[in-house]
DNA sequence: GTCTATAGACCGATAGAC
DNA sequence: GTCTATCGGTCTATAGAC
């Protein structure tokens, strides 16, 4: 009964080998390969399912282990829920970052543009679905890391502008990129092509050369 | 819910023998009362937990009745979660075929983006991710109704174009509309102006006057 | 239509051997 | 770090009384 078939499980890929996720002021969240072995299967299986509708015995398939194993790594499925979903963080934060360092403003926000497309782009497939998820943004609510990083794309999208035009315009955008890439509309288009295209609406959306 | 429900997908084409009207193109998405509570409350479930994090009993709870009283109206919970699903597609098609009735394209896509505005911010705190979640998402892959009033929304937006900037238009549009409402960028404007600016934008976005 | 009661499976989580 | 084994709770779904 229960986890019966626990040891007969197939053994799938092991993906990204990259542990870590550090960052200048949100504090260090590195993870030991393990852990990252876990966030990485989540994130896929959120996506596909729902966080709550993601089990950690399923979480546990997918990486070739039992539940045990994983409950070694995080001590409850909360803790896996936040880890994955402040790994999909760091990603965007680092997006940001980078755009932050550009000399200009139009460079930055230029930057940006890119970034974020390349961001939604590449898992059009996967992820991306997860900072949607009811759960997620319940735990993001609250969270400061999170309405920092938020605060920094607005501030590089649309100036310093406080007012309710700025402000919704930066929110289409954001939710354009990243619900376009998954809209039936654009299954039938390549990475490339979508990238592209997104890329140039995003910057005519901005009234910027493109 | 698992993986072990084979049984209600098949049979989706089987439904209501129901009491009234069916619509024009579409289909009799017509339920009794108890039916339209149901419906109503899981909705508003699982836009704030999810399909996967909402139980029957969670539903059963909100509308005050037993378990028992609400699998006397739906044979399974997958049958509730099409149901839902179609319920907010119907809204949707409402939205289409009245943007469809204008006299004139552009009349039609002006109606057309005031129409979906209006169905974004009305349900910007409660439903709307409802479409978004990756159970109802799976449940439209396949669904020919979710279909075909996708493809007469993007023919209202862009016309008979096949373009890829065309298609990748309408997906941003229609993602940039229905996410922005909900982006923490926006959580302090009232209604009235989220939906001025949304549909400003909107109508600038497709180069039209506005 | 609604209830109580229950079946059987799965869930999150823990204990302890290797 | 991974396993087996298990606990108590919740889940979907059904049976049958009122």
């Amino acid at each position: 009964m229960g986890e019966g078939s626990e040891a007969a499980r197939a053994r799938v890929a092991a993906v990204s080998p990259a542990p870590v996720a550090a960052d200048a002021d949100g504090g260090p969240v590195v993870h030991r390969a393990a852990q990252a072995r876990i966030i990485a299967a989540a994130l896929g299986l959120f996506a596909r399912h729902g966080v709550g509708g993601t089990s950690l015995g399923m979480i546990a398939d997918e990486i070739g282990v039992t539940k045990a194993a994983v409950y070694h790594q995080f001590k409850t499925k909360d803790e896996i829920v936040l880890a994955a979903a402040e790994a999909e963080l760091a990603r965007l934060r680092a997006v940001v970052d980078e755009a932050e360092a550009q000399p200009t403003r139009k460079r930055a926000r230029d930057a940006l543009i890119t970034g974020i497309v390349a961001l939604a782009v590449e898992s059009r497939h996967s992820m991306g679905v997860v900072l949607r998820d009811p759960v997620i943004v319940g735990f993001f609510t609250d969270h400061r890391e999170f309405q920092h990083t938020m605060d920094r794309m607005c501030r590089l999208l649309v100036g310093d502008a406080t007012t309710h035009e700025a402000r919704v315009s930066a929110a289409m955008l954001i939710a354009a990129i990243s619900g376009a890439v998954m809209h039936p509309f654009v299954a039938g288009l390549d990475d490339a092509t979508l990238r592209a295209q997104l890329e140039q609406l995003a910057r005519r959306f901005l009234r910027l050369p493109g």
